[in-house]
DNA sequence: ATCTATTAATAAGC
DNA sequence: TGCTTATTAATAGAT
């Protein structure tokens, strides 16, 4: 494609050689641009001149490491060197960890249950119900404390409260009667922030007839 | 150049692309090879097709390594270096990953569950029992299935048996009482494969006193 | 660099 | 894929 076909053969004359170089590493790297847009192809091209510059294409959307990760494995040269084959295998091994607990979690979420056999689903039953009735143990064991301190000081702040009032009104009043009602009153306007199964009983209501 | 001019973009249809792809592949091989020769230049060019195929030239005087410890000298750019770090961080990422599944995983059989507070325990609690009566949902399916193939055909046909069999003996003798043990005495000697949950309840064992 | 005659590459079709 | 051919693209050689 030129005024004269050529062989191809080293050109000897330097200047033309340096010449027919920059032609057609121009067109090798528009070559490259066009095979990767026009069918997708993923592609490293690096050329290095008689003298010793560097030209190079590099599809735009890739990285030459990843292109050379990729020729490594489907060609199985090795490029780099046993360090880095042992973090490829690190990698891979932590990845198959990775997969089998992704799959023992998803198991245990009842996805992918359809590839199971029934032998398969018993110890997943097993282990989910162990799981629950610890949890659940767990929340009880929880609730415990929550009664312990928060009942026990509601209750307490709660006869404080009536103490005291008991005892201002006694000062005034001397009535017994009256302070049973405000009573109550008081412990309804204090709802408690613990589920319905914790709440306080109302205390004894009938102290005052032991009087 | 050729039958008409095509415009520098992805090719749509799939079996044009890679009929171009084929096509373009051999020329930049080809251009590859010519530049090697005709300008004494080092070239590496490695291309995958969109369905993951190789092709590559190499100078055939040197080899890929040569090629990139010259690249990384000369552009500067480091490629074992970065190949190292981004294993490592791979690495990292993967380990950290396996590190939460992992204590979902602990979470979910009950294990390490102090270091929760109540509010973490509810997720818990409720992808547990989503995932038992899921698990158990397929269970049944899989009943379902052994119902078909015949074990509670089988049970189903000792019943039908029995039931006969009563019908014959009320014929003769008009008496209720006794084949009610036979019956259960029968469904004893058959025990159920199935999870507790899923075992046939017995019938209503207070019939008899409705009478 | 730029210009063109000429060859080379290749798009479309089979 | 492989072959054919019309047409475009690349480029050798000259300036």
């Amino acid at each position: 494609m030129g005024r004269g076909k050529i062989e191809i053969k080293r050109i000897d004359n330097s200047t033309n050689r340096q010449v027919t170089f920059s032609k057609r590493r121009n067109g090798i790297m528009k070559k490259a641009r066009e095979i990767n847009v026009l069918c997708d192809a993923e592609v490293s091209l690096i050329v290095f001149s008689s003298t010793g510059k560097l030209a190079e294409f590099i599809s735009p959307n890739s990285t030459l490491i990843k292109i050379l990760d990729k020729y490594q494995t489907t060609s199985g040269r090795k490029l780099w060197d046993a360090k880095h084959e042992y973090l490829k295998s690190e990698v891979d091994r932590v990845k198959k960890e990775n997969d089998s607990m992704q799959i023992e979690l998803r198991h245990l979420k009842g996805e992918d249950l359809t590839s199971l056999n029934p032998k398969e689903l018993i110890p997943i039953e097993e282990a989910l119900s162990n799981g629950l009735s610890r949890v659940r143990e767990k929340q009880s064991e929880v609730v415990k404390v929550m009664k312990k301190n928060g009942r026990m000081l509601e209750e307490e702040n709660k006869r404080l409260n009536y103490i005291l009032l008991k005892t201002q009104q006694m000062d005034i009043e001397g009535n017994g009667r009256e302070l049973e009602n405000e009573y109550h009153q008081n412990t309804r306007d204090y709802p408690s922030q613990m589920p319905f199964s914790f709440r306080v009983q109302p205390i004894q209501p009938n102290l005052q007839e032991n009087k």
